[in-house]
DNA sequence: TTTACACATCATCAAATCATGATATCATGA
DNA sequence: TCATGATATCATGATTTGATGATGTGTAAA
């Protein structure tokens, strides 16, 4: 008989909840699957989807403080890319599953 | 050369963002958990998670309306269970991206 | 050391979310 | 029809989120 998989823990959900809350936004989707494919400056990615810088560095702020994104300094640039194989899983999902 | 992706429409993002939206929470994760694996009444979830009726009524009532619920009245029940791949797919993703 | 550009942060307000307790609806059996 | 169990909905208040404009910080070139 197929065994029904283990419960994911409390504290498993509670952290992917707020990943996830984190990624569930247009925009921060759109940037995530920019930030998959390279590394963007903030004034590149704002131009990239028409907003304004603040709102762009915010959107990128909180995705970084949740681990999604890393930031690096190139002199007055700071560019970011997205490394986490979650977040290229949940850009798959969304390719394959929606229409 | 490798292509890159064609861009995933606007459309299609904000749809997204609003399913990831209604998943993004640690209660409706769980729920969405157990409702992979078979049909429960809300009284069985509640007991399952320990919470009062109202709040899980309300949590399911906000993923049917994402359509990523099926409700069926069965006398004074009502199972609810879920059939979206896409649900499947991120539990998924959970269990094996998360330690 | 100014100036200019890139980025981050802050304050603010409107809007959305969450949990709670009370109440309403629905289906069944006495 | 009435009583009961199961579910849905509502009103509320506390908290969080989102967008905006202004301001602060950092870097490099003149």
């Amino acid at each position: 008989m197929p065994k029904s998989p283990s419960p994911i823990p409390q504290e498993i959900l509670e952290h992917c909840a707020a990943a996830l809350k984190v990624l569930a936004h247009p925009i921060r989707l759109r940037l995530v699957e920019i930030l998959l494919e390279g590394r963007w400056s903030v004034t590149q990615l704002a131009a990239a989807v028409s907003k304004p810088q603040a709102e762009i560095s915010q959107h990128l702020g909180k995705m970084k403080a949740a681990r999604l994104l890393t930031a690096e300094r190139d002199g007055k640039e700071v560019y970011y890319s997205c490394l986490d194989p979650a977040c290229a899983t949940i850009i798959n999902c969304i390719r394959k599953h929606c229409p």
